[in-house]
DNA sequence: TAAGCGTGGTC
DNA sequence: TGACCAAGCTT
């Protein structure tokens, strides 16, 4: 549960009249209009673009999603062509997003849709629901960005955006989760429920924000009942470990090719199953080395602080601990599914390639180009879009 | 129902 | 350095 949600704000209940939600969709939706950010996603209707965007946004800031969804759609250009790959191939573009589960789970549900679905994406938030790795929120989403359905997100955003404009009610207590969401049904502005829903999250993401809502910036201001009102943050107990891993490095004779020593984790692992990383070493082996890295690594709870070690030759240790280990031909680790440790760790140290797209000579697809006409699920020019 | 799953930016 | 937390889903 988020710590604003057990705020206890004295304030009278609001109703929201129809002449007061309309005022809302308004104000809202101009305002979109004028402060959208330009992001990828937002360039294509493509409904298997936007899924993807979807599964990569779950959790995780836009930021990070933007630069690893243009590559993954240059190299996964359609459903089909994800359903054909490797799941090792999707697992590598997924390399330093985390949650790797949706990686699998998407991988999974591209078979799916061919399979039972002849590989055309669901077009209704029910039948999304079905698909592997779609919970309520991304159903929603892809129904109404893709499909036009008049159906309502609730993500952290909304959630967020509703509590504070709804208010308490008169004992005090915050919306449930069930009038958030019928409080959000009844907002939507259902001629363009896609633009609708994707303001609601605009404006959560960029005005009124979980710490520093910018009330002077808010389309909604006046129809806000509690101004941004917020809680203090109760604090969750975060640790710090210090952790060392080893760098080995060889020449191959041939060309000259560098390898790097890499093993991969346990598939019964909780944490990043099967992914590959840096072999770990005691800290005791590395106390008197100095290290060629330090990085602060966050894993949930845990900030790492990571030391990195060059050894010569692989370790008595590194060779009995693990039996899956294998040389890397460095300039093929954009191809290796890298836990996202070790990702930072070969960049910063300039080891591997610059991310980019995978494939080389690929045409771009038209999910960076407004003005290409956007293809379906079969690649076939769509010609019964939904507004925009 | 609630715990578990990753990561990077930022304060 | 420690802590927060983002377009959630699965079990």
């Amino acid at each position: 549960m988020r710590g604003w949600r057990d705020y206890n704000q004295h304030m009278p209940p609001v109703v929201f009249h129809d002449r007061k939600m309309q005022d809302f969709r308004r104000s809202l939706l101009w305002w979109y209009s004028l402060h959208a950010r330009d992001l990828p996603w937002r360039r294509t209707r493509d409904p298997y673009c936007i899924w993807i965007s979807e599964i990569m946004l779950q959790q995780t800031r836009v930021a990070a999603v933007v630069e690893r969804y243009r590559i993954f759609i240059a190299d996964f250009p359609t459903l089909v062509s994800l359903a054909l790959a490797p799941e090792e191939a999707v697992l590598a573009h997924w390399s330093g997003l985390g949650y790797y589960k949706r990686a699998r789970l998407l991988h999974r549900a591209a078979q799916f849709v061919i399979r039972e679905h002849a590989g055309a994406l669901p077009r209704t938030a029910d039948a999304l629901r079905q698909l592997p790795g779609i919970g309520h929120y991304t159903a929603a989403a892809i129904a109404s960005i893709a499909f036009g359905e008049a159906v309502a997100v609730v993500d952290g955003n909304v959630e967020r955006v509703v509590t504070r404009v709804l208010g308490a009610t008169r004992d005090g207590k915050l919306p449930t989760p069930g009038r958030i969401r019928s409080a959000a049904e009844k907002l939507l502005a259902k001629e363009q429920p896609g633009t609708f829903n994707q303001a609601m999250m605009e404006l959560g993401a960029t005005v009124c924000h979980p710490q520093w809502p910018r009330c002077d910036k808010c389309p909604v201001q006046e129809i806000c009942r509690t101004q941004g009102e917020h809680p203090a943050i109760p604090r969750t107990k975060m640790r710090s470990r210090q952790t060392a891993y080893g760098l080995v490095r060889r020449k191959t004779k041939q060309r000259g090719k560098v390898e790097v020593l890499l093993q991969q984790r346990p598939s019964d692992a909780t944490q990043m199953p099967d992914m590959w990383e840096l072999p770990e070493v005691d800290t005791s082996v590395v106390e008197k080395m100095e290290p060629v890295l330090r990085v602060r690594h966050a894993i949930t709870q845990t900030n790492h602080y990571v030391g990195v070690y060059e050894f010569i030759l692989p370790t008595k240790e590194m060779l009995e601990k693990h039996p899956t280990q294998q040389w890397a031909n460095a300039e093929r680790l954009l191809e290796i599914p890298l836990t996202g440790l070790a990702r930072k760790i070969l960049m910063r140290m300039d080891i591997m390639p610059r991310p980019k797209s995978i494939r080389t000579g690929h045409v771009i697809p038209e999910a960076l180009d407004p003005f290409l006409p956007s293809l379906d699920a079969q690649g076939n020019p769509r010609e019964d879009e939904p507004g925009k």
